[in-house]
DNA sequence: AAACTATGTCAGCAGTGTTGACATAGTTTT
DNA sequence: AAAACTATGTCAACACTGCTGACATAGTTT
């Protein structure tokens, strides 16, 4: 290991080869502790983070069909299947028939899910709380504005005539 | 399932139960995101995530050692020898003795590995840029401040005496 | 009646996290 | 020098969550 014939960098990489370098590495670590409180919650039932992103966006739309779901989750349906059985399986999560057209599933939360979802959103909320209790309303806007900028803006989807 | 004994909540979850629904919603999105162009390059490479991770930080620390790369990155010594080790085979990292201790294996990247880590920064670093150009100085301070301090505090760790 | 749509399911695979046990080499302590 | 400790590696086994492709069923639309 003494004489490498493979070249070496042995100047560590920084913010003049990267220049957001320093806020890539903020966002790692940021996202890891935020989610970490929850992921501890989710262990004890056997649950993991997929399960908490069901639940969340059900609870948040409720009657969601599971082909809305998939849209937003942008995991394949197979992914979701298990996942949602074991939520519904396990009263977090009910379905019923659509209206409409029958064979569409309406996603409900039951109580039982609403209480786990709210648990779980606790800890993440009062995080962003004690981050954002340092800033000025002003300063609050700007956080936001750029977590929205940072994700990718939705294509326009065009219809089969 | 049209007549359910169980307690549905039809009302969506929403601000008033809490207060910072928008912000998780915009943290998960964001990062999903942002991950996502590393992501379909090291796909095509047959790596994932923990190894960007590894080259990361062993690029970033150069002659690191194992033991604080298990440290920072929160894993299992099982978990990152697995992909320490593909990293190392397929010539992005090479180890060395360390030279007051030979138990120790000092981490560096090659030039190959520095290649790569760039490359794989470059699309974060871009969007975090186009998120940035709409904010001032001050915004960008405001933003760097309040990932930090969504950032969970090192603990204070006793040696041993 | 035929074509299409929404959902579910089966089998199998990949990446990355986990635990616990054990092995080896090197260092420190007694 | 022997004993204890440390840094690393490895084996086996398992869990969660993503993937693909194929196929089935029921219901809707053409």
């Amino acid at each position: 290991m003494t004489e490498e014939t493979k070249e070496l960098a042995k100047r560590p990489i920084s913010t003049d080869d990267i220049p957001d370098l320093n806020t890539i590495e903020l966002l790692f670590f940021a996202y890891r502790d935020f989610i970490s409180d929850p992921d501890r919650m989710l262990q004890n039932l056997g649950f993991g983070r997929a399960h908490h992103r069901t639940l969340y966006f059900v609870s948040r739309s409720p009657g969601m069909t599971v082909a809305e779901l998939l849209v937003i989750l942008k995991i394949t349906k197979q992914s979701l299947a298990r996942v949602l059985r074991q939520l519904i399986d396990s009263d977090y999560i009910i379905q019923s028939e659509g209206e409409n057209d029958r064979r569409k599933r309406l996603l409900f939360a039951t109580e039982k899910g609403r209480a786990l979802i709210l648990a779980l959103s606790k800890p993440q909320s009062e995080r962003i709380n004690r981050a954002m209790s340092r800033l000025d309303e002003n300063g609050r806007e700007t956080v936001t504005e750029f977590l929205n900028a940072m994700i990718e803006p939705k294509k326009i989807r065009h219809r089969r005539s």
